[in-house]
DNA sequence: ACAGCGGTTGGCAGCGCTGCCAATCGGGTT
DNA sequence: AACCCGATTGGCAGCGCTGCCAACCGCTGT
């Protein structure tokens, strides 16, 4: 399918449409309707489907719409009616693969949809979560997506007095503003450790980022801690990269781990990328996995699947828990939490 | 305090912050302006600090902003004044890292100067394209990022109507419609062959992913082809995935071309996602990289670079190409084309 | 005392579209 | 023939904010 084609240098311009001008008028909805002789509101209401019209009125606006190139303006329309079509997104980060899937999620709904998502990035950081909460809602948005529990109070505050929908995601391990979307990652930190104490390991240590940031990576090591404490382990080790996670965070670090603690038999990573470093680092000295050395990750990312040894971790529905999301933001329900799970990969790093 | 104002269905409560009523009404620049005893306008300019007033303006203003919890409305700024504040951007996926890597050098800008990012997602799909350009445009934006140079007539239609800033991004391979920032496509694929067969290879085979969809990776192979053909090399064979690209579709893919064709010495990958499904391959067959077979990437993506043995591929800007363009679009100037270039990471794997 | 001035300020007409309401149209009824 | 009813249609008042312009204020200079 070549369909692709280009049409690019078009030194002579279109016939109709006006010359070139940028400074010409932008075509309006009173122009369509006076092109094709019916009323403004006619207009409107053809274009958007929506009351009762003639066939033949249609065909006519139709008509003058294509004859004229009119693009309607939404923000005339918003402001005039009441809902807005726009859906903001917070999230903390592009870097790391989890926050473009649930992207991915929620816009794959919203444009199926017709609405379309604005989106904003706070690096971790709650006070740029706060600017952009403001900010966003000031283009008084349907609804909005934010990622996580934790907020400023000043966050809280807007958000609250806003009145618009708000969908917490990727946690469920609080209480939330109004609807919640994801799965609790107390849980699986738990989850994991038993995995590993299950599996016979003794010695297990932690190779995290940074997680005063991060506050969900920081409840699955709280859990984690616990649920070794239960078992009658301590956490044997610990080092934490003070960067975002990474591959090159999760190798550095790993060689450090191991070499302030050689006798360790598994460490569990703060997420699959930290866990894939470590899986590099191994490869690389020639240490067996998980003969010599366990690794259980978090996320479940596809290439952990596809190294040579499947990754031991656990599948979070991150496109999911967009795509929940998106659907329950735009819907007149109670607040409610919906608690998508997650899936423990036994793979074979671990 | 009824002089005459608005008439609209509030339920009488006109208390200060009003009970927690999701129905009341919002709280509108009119309303600051008469909490802080002064006029509309003086509001507006206070807030925006453009014009002149007085410290104790000032002062009243904010005071009342705080009081009331205000959050001033962008649609209805939008309408009455010219520009949006709002850029829309355009990607084919956002499950390639390129694309995420994009939007946050321009959302990195963008939100610096207080810009919004409105995204939309094509899927490489140029009717999706052309149907997003316009519901963007309707939202009648600064300025338009879309990716790569090809697109529907209707769309090129659109954009050139519409007068709207418009930066095409990652290929300068062809004349684009205003700003164009990226690198080539062509010169990569070019230099990744002469790089293989400056270094010995003679059995080159690629290996990629659905190319009628991605052009720029189309580009690569067709350049990649030709130089090799200057050095008097044939493409020693190639296999598509007919499917996006993947570290899966770059495991089982490099499988099926060794199966067919075991006595390669090198492969050219459509991108490193594709490599490293290749490299681990590679490692669970036991094969040795490059003695054995020598892999090449594209991207430079980190990933690569952590690998027990760096990846052979090639570094592009896209950050920085996403940087670029969100200063550029907001720019006066006459259309240009940037060529940040890219960089060719000799690695390990060839 | 009066015109002149820069710094401030408020009034108000839109921006382009939607929602409401009244007017009109075209038959079908009684 | 008078009347009724649902389907269509147009007019127009806003939505909340900005831009423009006239008005005002307190001083100066003459």
């Amino acid at each position: 399918m070549d369909e692709g084609e280009r049409v690019r240098p078009d030194p002579g311009d279109e016939a109709l449409p006006a010359p070139e001008g940028i400074l010409r008028r932008a075509v309006t909805l009173a122009d369509v309707a006076r092109e094709a002789q019916v009323g403004e509101s006619t207009v409107s209401r053809v274009l958007r489907s929506h009351g009762s019209f003639s066939q033949k009125t249609r065909s006519q606006v139709e008509a003058a719409v294509a004859r004229l190139g009119y693009v309607p303006n939404r923000i005339a329309g918003t402001l005039a009616s009441t809902g807005s079509r726009l859906i903001g997104i917070v999230i903390p980060s592009l870097s790391n693969i989890v926050f473009p899937d649930l992207l991915r999620g929620a816009t794959g709904v919203l444009e199926a949809d017709g609405f379309q998502s604005v989106i904003g990035v706070t690096d971790y950081d709650q006070d740029r979560e706060e600017a952009l909460v403001a900010s966003l809602l000031s283009w008084r948005p349907a609804g909005l997506l934010v990622t996580g529990l934790e907020h400023n109070p000043g966050t809280v505050r807007s958000l609250r007095a806003s009145g618009v929908r708000v969908v917490e995601l990727l946690d469920v391990d609080e209480p939330g503003l109004d609807i919640v979307v994801g799965y609790s990652n107390r849980a699986a930190g738990a989850a994991s450790a038993r995995h590993l104490v299950g599996r016979g390991y003794r010695r297990i240590a932690y190779l995290g980022h940074d997680l005063s940031r991060d506050r969900r990576a920081a409840k699955r090591l709280a859990a984690f801690r616990e649920a070794l404490a239960e078992a009658g382990l301590p956490l044997a080790d610990e080092e934490r990269v003070p960067a975002p996670s990474s591959v090159e965070a999760g190798r550095s670090g790993l060689e450090r781990l191991l070499a302030r603690a050689p006798d360790l038999d598994a460490v569990y990573f703060s997420n699959d990328d930290m866990a894939l470093g470590g899986y590099f680092h191994c490869l690389a000295r020639g240490l067996s996995v998980p003969g010599q050395l366990a690794l259980f990750g978090y996320n479940g990312l596809d290439v952990g699947r596809l190294m040579p040894q499947p990754l031991a971790t656990i599948r979070t529905p991150r496109v999911e828990a967009g795509a929940t999301a998106a659907r329950l933001v735009r819907a007149g329900g109670p607040p409610e939490v919906v608690d998508l799970g997650f899936e423990l990969i036994e793979g074979a790093t671990a």
